[in-house]
RNA sequence: GGCACGUUGGAGAAGAGGUUUAACUCACCAGCCUUUCACGCUGGCAUUCAUGGGUUCGAAUCCCAUACGUGUCACCA
């Protein structure tokens, strides 16, 4: 940072595409993070210039998920601001204007090339760039052919030879050889402007001061550099984040996108996982505190921690194991009351009303990585699972289907009503267990196989037996009783 | 293919010439605890920082080359 007197301004600027990537959330966090650190102001943006791929509603997810992660932006769509309109089709007239002052200037031109020929003149990996046919056309001709209202784009004049270069905050100094670059569409035929024009002019008047976006458009910036410098306009600071990346089936590693799983915040809710930890798992993703903190949260701590010289310039692959670990601490820091509020719907919706849901509840709280994972973990409530017979064998607490069998004959006409109860049945199971000179172990073994009839349950064997009820518990024991005697 | 950027363990990463026998977190493994699993606790998990050179008394940290990876070369953003 080398602005220090006056107001950092940063924005988010988002294509409406109707999902929120994860990669842009994070771009959106730091965004937010750099200007709120530093006092800032944090502009929200809709770039739809693209007609040809408007999404009726994207607009209300990009605000939504603003709204749920707490990233409040103090100038856009829905809260206004000295510098609106924040929706660049509504800007269309602007970019024009601009765009002819740039023609005027000589850092622009009209081409009047079609689509076809300079779709010839990509190769057949599709690599090739426009040939610069119409950059030098006459004044007269030009003119000509505006006023034959033949179809045009404005072209950005490249210089020809020389480099250029910009420094960015995170990668350090980038240069280019001019001749490498493109004489790139600033104002395409049906009159909206390319993304690479409208978010300079649009930062440009917006007084954005920091751009913070992906890498991926590290090497396209000395051009937006260009034009800049071409309207005297004074340069902001760049802050190119590193990419977000995926690893397929396949080992290779690539852009995160939507073959590796569920990539966008709605996606991430959908399977889940709090908002609180998707955001604050993406920030740890190519940042990491100076203290190394591994568990924020608020978002008032990650603003205290975060500083731009801490960002990687490496990609980070990201990881759905430490999300689901951060999930689970998330989960585990919620209240009770918030955890059944959440995985109540989902008990009551797969489970039997005989069963004792909120005692299901909090067994499961401790044990859950994303609520998603509650129905499977509950089949066997659900449903009584198929007879097992190697279930009732288990090694470290001695069991045999014959122990079992015997166990639970013994066992089960003590299970009486009246001590429908963890404890009291715990402490029943016990004392048998004492009496009879068999392990505690095998004892619990033996009731929890046959009333759950799998080897991973959320809960112990009279935890299991307290929420299924009795009427439910004792016909499964008796099931179990008979399907072992055959 | 040109150009750009990157490369510390399976993943996120700390480290910014000597106090690193490379921190911490996830995952994994082992043990303990235990009413199973989980939780929790304890321990293990890179003699090595892509490779090869060089600079230096000394390099993961500086330089060069190579390899590999990713990004980008659209009337998409």
């Amino acid at each position: 940072m080398t602005e220090h007197n006056s107001q950092i301004v940063t924005r988010f600027a988002p294509s409406p595409t109707g999902f929120m990537h994860i990669g842009n959330l994070r771009t959106a966090l730091y965004s937010w993070l750099l200007a709120k650190s530093q006092g800032g102001r944090f502009i929200l943006r809709i770039e739809d210039t693209d007609q040809e791929r408007l999404v009726p509603g994207a607009v209300d997810v990009i605000m939504d998920t603003l709204k749920i992660t707490g990233l409040d932006y103090d100038e856009g769509p829905g809260v206004g601001g000295a510098h609106g309109p924040y929706v660049q089709s509504e800007r269309k007239e602007i970019y024009r204007e601009y765009a002819e002052q740039l023609v005027a200037a000589g850092h622009a031109y009209y081409c009047f090339c079609t689509p076809e020929r300079l779709q010839s003149l990509h190769d057949a990996d599709g690599i090739g760039g426009y040939d610069r046919h119409c950059r030098d056309l006459s004044a007269d001709e030009v003119a000509r052919r505006l006023a034959a209202g033949e179809p045009h784009v404005i072209r950005q004049k490249i210089p020809l030879t020389g480099e250029t270069s910009y420094y960015d905050e995170v990668f350090g100094e980038i240069t280019l050889a001019n001749s490498d670059m493109q004489d790139q569409i600033l104002l395409k035929a049906d009159g909206f402007p390319t993304y690479n024009f409208a978010h300079v002019v649009d930062d440009h008047l917006m007084g954005v001061t920091h751009v913070v976006r992906g890498s991926e458009y590290l090497t396209s910036t000395p051009k937006y550099a260009l034009l800049y410098d071409a309207f005297g306009w004074e340069r902001p600071h760049y802050v190119h984040l590193p990419l977000l990346m995926g690893r397929g089936e396949d080992g290779k590693v690539s852009k995160l996108s939507k073959r590796h799983g569920a990539v966008s915040f709605q996606d991430l809710l959908a399977a889940g996982y709090l908002p609180q930890a998707v955001l604050y798992y993406i920030a740890l993703l190519g940042w990491c505190p100076k203290d190394n903190n591994q568990e924020i949260f608020t978002l008032e701590e990650l603003t205290k921690s975060f500083s731009v010289d801490a960002i990687s310039k490496s990609p980070s692959i990201f990881d759905y194991d430490k999300l689901n670990w951060f999930n689970s601490e998330y989960i585990k820091a919620l209240s009770p009351a918030e955890f059944a509020e959440r995985a109540l719907p989902l008990l009551k919706e797969t489970c039997p009303a005989y069963v004792a849901y909120d005692k299901l509840a909090a067994l499961l709280h401790t044990r859950v990585n994303t609520f998603a994972e509650i129905p499977g973990m509950v089949d066997f409530i659900a449903a009584r699972l198929p007879f097992d017979a190697a279930l009732y064998t288990n090694k470290k607490n001695k069991t045999t289907p014959e122990l079992c069998a015997q166990i639970l004959a013994a066992v089960r006409p003590q299970l009486t009503d009246a001590l429908w109860q963890n404890d009291a049945l715990f402490a029943l199971l016990k004392d048998y267990a004492a009496a009879s000179g068999i392990k505690a172990g095998a004892v619990m073994w033996a009731v929890r196989v046959a009333v759950a009839r799998k080897g991973v349950t959320p809960g112990g064997a009279t935890e299991l037996l307290e929420v299924l009820g009795r009427e439910e518990s004792l016909a499964r024991i008796d099931q179990a009783l008979q399907e072992l005697a055959e």
